[in-house]
Formats: C-alpha cells, structure tokens, sequence
DNA sequence: CCATCTACTAGACCATCGATCCGGTCACTC
DNA sequence: GAGTGACCGGATCGATGGTCTAGTAGATGG
C-alpha cells in the first residue's frame, strides 16, 4: 500500500474522505461489518468507485489503521539521557489509549505497520531509546512495542468477550483454576497495564547502566 | 464454546479428527484458505456435517487455537521463592515457539483464550507468579503473556510482509526515519525476544523485592 | 425380526462478500 | 470541438458461512 504511487484525484471522491468514513464505520460497527458496498453507501457512491482509489479492502483497513496512529501525540524529546523513561511511556500509553479508542484496530495489529504515522512513532521510539544509550535499540523498542500491542489486544478479547460471563466461568472451574479464579477476575485495566510498563522500564533502566 | 456440553459421538466424525484436520489445513494454507467447504472435502465429508459437530466457524478456530497452546511443555515448578524467573521464561518460551509453529494463530489472537489447554498454562503462571511473592500476580502474569502475544504477532506480520521489500522500503526513506532505517532491520527474532524477556523478568523481580 | 429412535450425513439453497467487466460521464487540453 | 484521461457505477462472477430439508446407519427394545 505505502510503496504504490498516487495518483492526481479530481477531489470529488478522496483517499482522504474514504478513510475518514471508514474510521466512522469502523467505530459505529466493527470491523467485521465493514464492506466495500457499506462504506461506498455511505459515501454516496457505488462500491465499484471504491476500486478506483483503493487497490483492495486490505488497502482501506491499512489506512485506517495508521489513521489511528496518527492521533497519538509524540511526547517531548527527553532532554538528557536519564530522563528517557518519561517520553517512551508516554508514547506508549498515548499508543495504547489511540488503540483502545478504536477497538477494532486490535484485530488489524497482525499486518506490518509500515504507514507514514506508525513509522513516525516507531522513529520516535527509536531516537529516544538510542538518545538513552541503548545501542542497538531495537531489542528495547520491540520490547515496548511488543507489551503494547498484546496489552491491547488481551484488553479488547476479554472485553469483547463479555467478562461478565467470563467471571462465571471461571468460577465454575475454580477447583481447576485455583490461582486464575482467585487473581485472574475483576480487571483493572489501566492500572495493570501500567504496572507492567513499569516493570518493562525498570528492567531496560537496569541494564542501561 | 468452551461452556457448551458435548454429546456423544458415534466415532465416525469426530471433533478430534476435525480439529487434526483443520491444524493440518492451516499449517499448509494460513488462515485465509480455512473454509468449512475445503475442511470438509479432506474428511471426506460434505460441508453442513461439519455443523453438527460445530456450531459456527469460529468455534474451529478457537479448537484449533487451543490446540496449539496444548504443545506447550509445562515447566517444572519453582522449588523456591527465588526460582521464579526460569520456569517464568521456560513457559513464555515454549508458548512463543508454540504459536511460532503454527504462524496463523497470531491472527486469531485476538480472542478471548478460554480453553482448556491456554487456562492450565495461564493457571502454571498464576501460580508460580504467587508462589514468587506477586500478590496479587495479575500485572506480572498479564505483562509476561502480553509481551509474548505482541512479539507473536510483530514477528509473524513482519514476516509474512517479506523483510527483503521492508528493507529496501525503509532504506528509500531513510532521510526521515534514520533511526528505524540503521537500527531496524537485519531481525534476529529470537535474541530480541529473550533479550527483552530477560527486561521484563529483571524489572519484575526487582518490584518482587 | 421388526420398529424406532438417535446419531449423523448431505444436496440444494440463501444472502452476502470482495472483486471485475464494461460501458459510461465529466472536465480539461490542444 | 474533438479527444484524452480521470472518475463513476450497474451488472455480474466466483466463493463464502450458514440453514433447510431430507434423508441413512446402527444400536435398542420388544
């Protein structure tokens, strides 16, 4: 999608506009209701004008996900070595929460994130990191990277899949579960994810030095 | 699915066979080629007798997917406090190289994990978490589990995106992603992801104390 | 030996999907 | 004012997940 080149529109019908209603839809309904046909209809078009400007429905679900990619804000720079915690997890709790506020991009998390937004962040990442002495960075931001997007993909399963339910379950099975049934119920969601950033960070601090 | 009750087979179809069968498919063909059709004809079966055994497509997919998490050894539990940390990294390991065999289960990741083989692993890591003094252990159970779904997912997208075209896509743009384009390529998944295991442990055990 | 019940199988079918064919329409250029 | 290329869409194709309906095989009871 990125590599291909684009071509002059006549404004009527844009790339721009597409995405945007896609993200809309996506939002409202899911990714398992999005279709070329529903999008164009809502568009005003026909589904066949869609093909025009998108090569496949893969090219729309790429798009709109670096869309959400683009609503995190990049934190300041760090300013000196010893302060590079604080960017990259801010970074990444604005990754998460821009996840979370389109559950849908959890289920498009399996395809390489090689849009203009997503690169930019991973860019991002990757100075503040390096600007922190770990040479090379890349073992330390796919470590990051890797704890965000499973956070957010464990998060969206188990909400989507009703934890009501889920808490009955286990407790059914508690003989068999004894540890899962005691700890595992009444999810906190913001708090554990950011206790684990910590421990994330602490351990990557320790080996800096 | 994993809540229905089963009823008695008469041994010609069973759902053993249909979950071999449908793990034999998706080693050979990925996911996207996973049709109740095709899953048929290799029984030997027409289509709708598949439902009688399953009630959607889905439940093949969540069989299928437990499956996978049924190859992963169980380590030997810790015999001390301070054992934690190796039986902690036998079980992540396992379970990455688990989903690693099987590279369609990234994409289906994105489900609540609630058969029988993925709780008992989730169980073995509740409890050596307890045991090592986490209480409660969630946050360190979700952080660890969490890593190894998101460092699943990256490295099975990035794979299947073909590394030889994100390498030369990167080096043409260079210019505004310089970091990501000297640090980012030339993968050595397994370094990394031991390396950033061995992150989260440390900073784990450092919080234990 | 027959009837019957239940486990199990399958062909035809439905709505829907992603994608394409082919024929248009519109605006701008020369 | 003819032509060119950007843009649009109705009809259609092959395939999919799932259902309806109509069965068959084999154990069970008498």
């Amino acid at each position: 999608m990125w590599s291909r080149p684009r071509k002059a529109p006549r404004q009527t019908l844009t790339l721009e506009r597409i995405v945007a209603e896609a993200l809309a839809l996506l939002d409202e309904e899911g990714v398992g209701r999005l279709t070329m046909r529903r999008l164009a209809e809502r568009l005003g078009t026909g589904s066949t004008t869609l093909y025009w400007h998108v090569a496949t429905k893969d090219d729309v679900l790429d798009l709109a996900l670096d869309a959400v990619f683009g609503e995190v804000r990049l934190p300041d720079p760090a300013p000196g070595e010893g302060d590079w915690r604080r960017p990259a997890r801010e970074l990444m709790r604005g990754w998460r929460a821009a996840l979370l506020r389109h559950p849908w991009s959890a289920a498009l998390l399996d395809r390489p994130l090689m849009g203009p937004n997503a690169l930019s962040r991973t860019e991002f990442l990757y100075q503040t990191l390096a600007g922190a002495g770990f040479t090379p960075p890349k073992a330390a931001a796919h470590s990051l990277a890797n704890y965000v997007m499973g956070s957010v993909i464990m998060q969206v399963a188990w909400e989507r899949g009703g934890d009501g339910d889920t808490g009955a379950f286990l407790r059914e099975r508690a003989a068999r579960y004894p540890a899962l049934a005691e700890h595992g119920l009444g999810h906190t969601w913001d708090a554990t994810f950011d206790e684990g950033l910590g421990y994330l960070l602490d351990g990557m601090e320790q080996a800096r030095r």
